[in-house]
DNA sequence: GGGCATCTGTTACGTAGTTCACAATTGGTC
DNA sequence: GACCAATTGTGAACTACGTAACAGATGCCC
């Protein structure tokens, strides 16, 4: 089911829309405007309806979306219906604390193995998950069916880890590292760089 | 110094300039041009040229850009010459992360403070700062000189701890719960989010 | 079951962001 | 010191995105 020609912005959003319904939903309600989920995330209903216009007619005139059905909608649109398994790359401090947060499990994203380059750290246990090394990746990654690779290797490193999991096949990068990588067209990359969010702030904070 | 109508968007690439500056700094080069910098950071020259217009004119025509230059008016630009103190407002796993995480220290931002809501995490030691409670917040953030607030609360608790910085007088947060919060014009609010990341990510590998 | 208030989907319009293209300037070369 | 290759800064052209506005449905009310 190739889309065409959705702006990256629009996709960007409906993660946003998800969570919204989702949460709305547990409140216990069934049916929303555009205008009332506009309101909840601070954007115009106008948008609202363009954005979910890009994938089909979800709303019925004079009443707004049953959430139910939306939902269901957006999370097929997402493919967050299925459960989609990482493998993390770099065991230090931050891949720690990756493996172990548990907001990733709930959503459908599981961390299904560990690797790190350094011997010191391979057959080291993190939460239940062994560390392998970087040898085992293609084999892993192929047994366990894995399209998502987390990066939490220090920065000089970060760019030949990425062209490993690209060669290797997978299409979607996570990356923790304080780089902007390369990576050919077809592959994902998403950025995580809170030093990059603070820099940016700091000229408001400043200024204005 | 209030410059007029940058975009948002450009300021958001500015740090990216200086990331790649400060590499090719380190790797010896002294000049650059937009075409060099473009390449390395897959981005246009002219958006470069364009970008760096809006605060002045920093290049030699002919020659490029001295990298000690810009880099050091970028810095200015965006008020990365001194140094930046947060507070870090809860600390279970992803708070400790984040106070244990070795990447804000050597670009000038310090967590100086901790607080936490609960009794029972109050007093804790957590890398080498002593949570707090929640109470001592306008307290500390005033003697202390914090003007960046980092959330790392459960979803249900985050609105309510922001609009308590907002409260206090903090202009910068930095929120690691997923949530959108809402804040009033002049706050400025960076979230950080994994699972938004990965939940736009999979709709481009489940489709092309 | 007719009238009315509501709200969607979409087309047309406006604004914001990006790229183009070129005049102006620089430093190097002979 | 005149010419040449390189490269900036910027207005103008283009593209993408966001907003407005409205025709066409929908369900409610009496």
């Amino acid at each position: 089911m190739q889309q065409p020609e959705v702006p990256e912005v629009v996709v960007l959003r409906l993660p946003l829309y998800v969570r919204a319904l989702t949460q709305l939903q547990r409140e216990g309600t069934s049916v929303v405007s555009s205008q009332q989920l506009g309101e909840r995330l601070q954007m115009t209903p106008a948008q609202i309806r363009k954005d979910l216009s890009y994938f089909g007619r979800f709303g019925k005139q004079g009443r707004g979306y049953s959430i139910e059905f939306l939902l269901e909608e957006l999370r097929d649109i997402l493919g967050l219906n299925g459960e989609w398994r990482a493998c993390l790359i770099g065991v230090g401090r931050l891949g720690r604390a990756i493996i172990n947060y548990t907001g990733f499990a709930p959503e459908g994203f599981t961390i299904v193995a560990a690797f790190d380059s350094s011997d010191h750290q391979v057959g080291a246990s993190v939460g239940d998950l062994s560390v392998q090394p970087m040898s085992d990746l293609p084999k892993v990654v192929a047994d366990k069916d894995i399209s998502i690779g987390i990066v939490a290797v220090p920065a000089a490193e970060a760019q030949s880890v990425i062209n490993r999991l690209v060669e290797i096949g997978l299409k979607g990068i996570l990356n923790y590292a304080p780089v902007a990588p390369y990576v050919p067209r077809g592959v994902v990359v998403r950025n995580i760089d809170p030093v990059l969010s603070l820099q940016s702030m700091t000229f408001y904070l400043k200024n204005g």
